[in-house]
DNA sequence: AAAATTTGCTTAAACGATTAAATAAGTATA
DNA sequence: TATACTTATTTAATCGTTTAAGCAAATTTT
């Protein structure tokens, strides 16, 4: 890389100071009193040898990289593109960049990227955080560290939180599929200890306790992350077959449904007809799918927004405490017989 | 966020001065000759005080900051997704970080993107260029900036460029339509004046002419990026429309089929049996379609592999010019009556 | 025993910016 | 004319590192 333009350098073809130039590029000259005719000058030189200015210098000095660290649990998920390009707009908008890694689930992996995050000293944080991820989180509180959590939260440590209301949302899903004429119906979910999936199944029970449907234990199927694919094949034939005669699905996650779909396809299964289907999270499949999947979809704009709106006032020293759970919105398709 | 620790202190704490803190936090002990005792105390101080050494100092001085800048075309394609995952692992390995930015296809977002990641003193970019770069990437090999393009590539400049053999791609998924007994087959591409897209149109032609297939001009649809939606539909309908009559539909981007699938499914008509349907690139969707859609696929992996290392060898000075043409994985499903 | 070498550490100058403080003119006031 | 401001500019410290050069003290060589 060939040597770059420095304040030096245009100090030297002017004949002033570096100082005075760094006063007039930024746009100081009138507190700092500067002589017009040098100012002039100075701007005339900065374009004609076509300074750019060192982030890495100035960052030093301001102890500002005007930098967001993000980390995302699998950049493979929709909620992933979603947020990332909702939070890339936004933060350009408040003249940040982002900086962006994928923990893939892993705590380790999680640890460690935010580990180089913090040493390349950006402005903030914003995370999805994986499980058992309580230590780090406690490790930004200890340090001050400017952060927001988005999706998943801890109940039981205090933090800046943008994510849904899942019970509401879960609440939502399965009162729709009561509504369109379903009564045995079966949940899939991962096995986790994550809050917010809870939340999901919180949802799920409440819903069928308030219509009166009985729920059976072996009707919530629980899905080993590390096995996806086959617990999901597994979960899937069990709930149609006719030990547990389940009339419709409803699966918590995006990448639990387009798994299930796949396999209800293989065993030929209608939907409708034999069986209703409802998701959680969008999904470009759920669109083309013969019967389009009713679905709760997560606001990511806003979220993406408030997250970056959030994470700002933080680093501006504006005392935050924010915590907003906000409401899916219901996609109405025609895997639950919507006429 | 709370001051952070910095080889000051723990100079101060052992007693000794900064630069042997140094030597020995960046094991340098036996070049330096650093006394072993002295040695282990400064571990020791580094690991109590939870020592993390300031990146953008480092940077500052060393003139390397360990990060490559992407630009993608649009976070919503699915070849971002899957080249960003691969660069973003294999950058990992080179203890490389990745800051990512979208141009949305857009070239003053390019440009812009550009300028603020040389800003950043990224040590090197890997680009998806968008349509009227040339500006942009003369600049970069003027300023001898480390670049690789992928996937896009400008004939008339001669850059390291690693992407896919289109042409040849292209070949084989209309061969394959001839040889399920396809004979008016139509294609659907961008407007556009991107090379790699042209080679799509070329290998259409040339596989048409080598099995003796006449093609009628209006046969050969050409979308207009900014009006995507309206004019798929508008193809797809005329395609399959008496005038033109055409016995199946390659699509020349994964984009471009999943619109035209929703157009298919709308219009009722049924693929492979009314009509046979191939595409480029890769979608969740094309599994879960009734009739999964036979694609071919970029390698993203090796592409992205092979872009990271292309750039390692860039930036430490090894001579590089390298071209290369990757050939496609073909996926065959169902959509054309395969038995 | 003097000279030369080795060992173990410190000093200080960078990197490229920001910015408070100093300074040197020019102008106004007493 | 001396004094006090104003104006326009420079000097120099600083951010947290790296690293060449310097310098004692200890050790080896002659």
């Amino acid at each position: 890389m060939r040597k770059k333009i420095a304040l030096k350098d245009i100090a030297r073809q002017v004949g002033v100071s570096i100082a005075l130039v760094s006063y007039v590029l930024n746009n100081q000259e009138e507190e700092k009193r500067v002589g017009k005719a040098i100012a002039i000058k100075i701007r005339k030189a900065a374009k004609q040898l076509n300074y750019q200015p060192n982030q890495i210098a100035k960052s030093l000095k301001t102890r500002k990289t005007h930098t967001i660290g993000l980390i995302v649990a699998n950049i493979n998920y929709r909620f992933t593109t979603g947020i990332t390009h909702a939070i890339e707009a936004e933060a350009k908008k408040n003249k940040y960049t982002v900086i962006f890694g994928s923990s893939d689930e892993n705590q380790e992996k999680f640890a460690e990227l935010m580990t180089v995050l913090i040493n390349r000293q950006v402005d903030g944080l914003i995370l999805v955080p994986v499980e058992n991820a309580e230590e780090q989180i406690k490790y930004l509180l200890k340090h001050e560290v400017p952060f927001v959590l988005i999706d998943r939260i801890f109940p039981k440590i205090q933090t800046n939180f943008i994510g849904l209301d899942n019970y509401k949302a879960a609440y939502q899903c399965v009162t729709h599929l009561v509504n369109t004429g379903h009564t045995r119906i079966g949940l899939i979910n991962y096995k986790t200890s994550f809050y917010h999936l809870h939340e999901r199944n919180r949802g799920y029970l409440q819903a069928m306790k308030d219509n009166k449907l009985k729920v059976k234990k072996v009707w919530h199927k629980e899905i080993r992350e590390e096995h996806l694919k086959d617990d999901v094949h597994k979960s899937v034939q069990e709930l149609v077959s006719a030990s547990h005669n389940c009339d419709a699905i409803f699966f918590a996650t995006e990448m639990l449904a387009v798994n299930g779909l796949k396999r209800l396809n293989a065993l030929q299964i209608k939907v409708p007809d034999d069986l209703a289907v409802v998701s959680f999270d969008e999904a470009e499949a759920f669109e083309l799918f013969y019967s389009p999947i009713t679905h709760g979809r997560q606001p990511l704009e806003e979220m993406g927004k408030l997250a970056v709106s959030t994470l700002m006032d933080i680093i501006n020293h504006k005392k935050v405490c924010r915590q907003v759970y906000l409401e899916s919105d219901f996609h109405i398709g025609k895997s639950c017989g919507e006429k």
